[in-house]
DNA sequence: TAGATTGTTAATCGATTAACAATC
DNA sequence: TAGATTGTTAATCGATTAACAATC
């Protein structure tokens, strides 16, 4: 077990875990091994158990991994059973998109508002939240405080309003913005979902490779 | 210059070079060494003429490089000016946002259909497409041979489908499902959009780190 | 006990950073 | 020419894979 800090690719990985494991347990799958599992997943046992083993020693010699317990525990990691409050800004096609569409419960979060400066935007109601109006920002994190902001905005949209979100004392982005946070905020953590980058590089793929 | 095979990790940052370059040519600015562009983009100017180099020699030796030439030899690299044709499969909340969102054009692709199963939403016109019956989408590839398919549907869908795509000619995924593609067509290109998993690994950094 | 499979250490591989000669 | 900055090689660092003793 490794107490120390867990690389970016050993966490990037835990999610895929998770699901596999979810879907094994679904089945009604009890145990499984290293190679089992490395086959089903595409990866190499040695990886699974190196990974596994950071966080602490959750299988058994001779026996493998408990499904059930080892998914639990892998969501547990991931602090999916600890839910953070998050407020969405921007309700276009994309941040309507993300409000319906995400399950933020079985993900570790609450979504708890929604935003836009667009007047004729609220007062609607999307999954039994209210559109609030940006100006009342302020008001709704002083009294809710929530840590995540989740940013449907454009860039510029995001650039000028990431300050005071800073400020208000939000410590995470879902930021599906090309405004690079990272940059002005080192401490805040930010995780990208930046869809052109992604079909750029299946562009490439398509031409090269 | 490497003629050999581009590891994913400089892949990977290509479209984001694209973009600061994008930028800085917006700005009206004409040159940049990799010194300054490492300090803008938080990498090191090591690093920078390392990727660059993996393609060719775009820079000059006391000056640095041409931004206006640069973004768009990096754009050629990616494909950007060789549109590929690609379908969207699934007209949900996400399907409608991504179809509605995406700037395809400049991204190196040309959508040029739309299908659902749900009758109701059949003829329904978005972005000056039809939404096409999927019953119709043997006969709709063979005459339009689409080089990519969207999958914004669900993990069942996508696993009864993708056959069926594959067979007709699809050679590119952007993968909204979470239906591993790659495990079964290992020659066709596919790039996850995974926004459960981008959601958990940002759980986890706020627990963590 | 014998067989299986982990946890963990060591070896390999790959990616990043540093250094510097080439050269504009 | 002198100064700046690349292209490229060498050194370092980190991640993955292999191997195997521990042990269930």
């Amino acid at each position: 077990m490794n107490n120390g800090m867990i690389s970016t690719s050993v966490i990037k990985r835990l999610p895929r875990y998770y699901r596999f494991l979810g879907e094994l347990k679904a089945a009604g799958l009890t145990r499984i091994s290293s190679r089992e599992l490395s086959e089903r997943m595409g990866l190499t046992a040695s990886q699974i158990r190196q990974d596994l083993n950071c966080f602490g020693g959750f299988g058994q010699q001779g026996y493998g991994y408990n499904i059930s317990l080892l998914h639990s525990e892998i969501g547990n990691i991931l602090g999916l059973d600890r839910p953070k409050s998050a407020i969405l800004i921007g309700i276009g096609n994309l941040g309507r998109a993300v409000t319906m569409h995400i399950n933020f419960e079985t993900k570790g979060f609450h979504l708890i508002g929604l935003f836009d400066n667009k007047e004729s935007l609220v007062g609607q109601v999307i999954k039994n939240l209210p559109i609030r109006n940006i100006s009342t920002l302020d008001e709704f994190c002083r009294e809710n405080l929530p840590e995540v902001a989740i940013l449907c905005i454009p860039k510029q949209a995001a650039m000028s309003i990431s300050d005071q979100l800073v400020r208000l004392g939000i410590k995470g982005f879902w930021n599906f913005s090309h405004y690079d946070l990272s940059l002005k905020y080192p401490d805040v953590k930010v995780e990208n979902m930046h869809f052109g980058d992604s079909l750029m590089t299946l562009s490439y793929r398509l031409h090269h490779d």
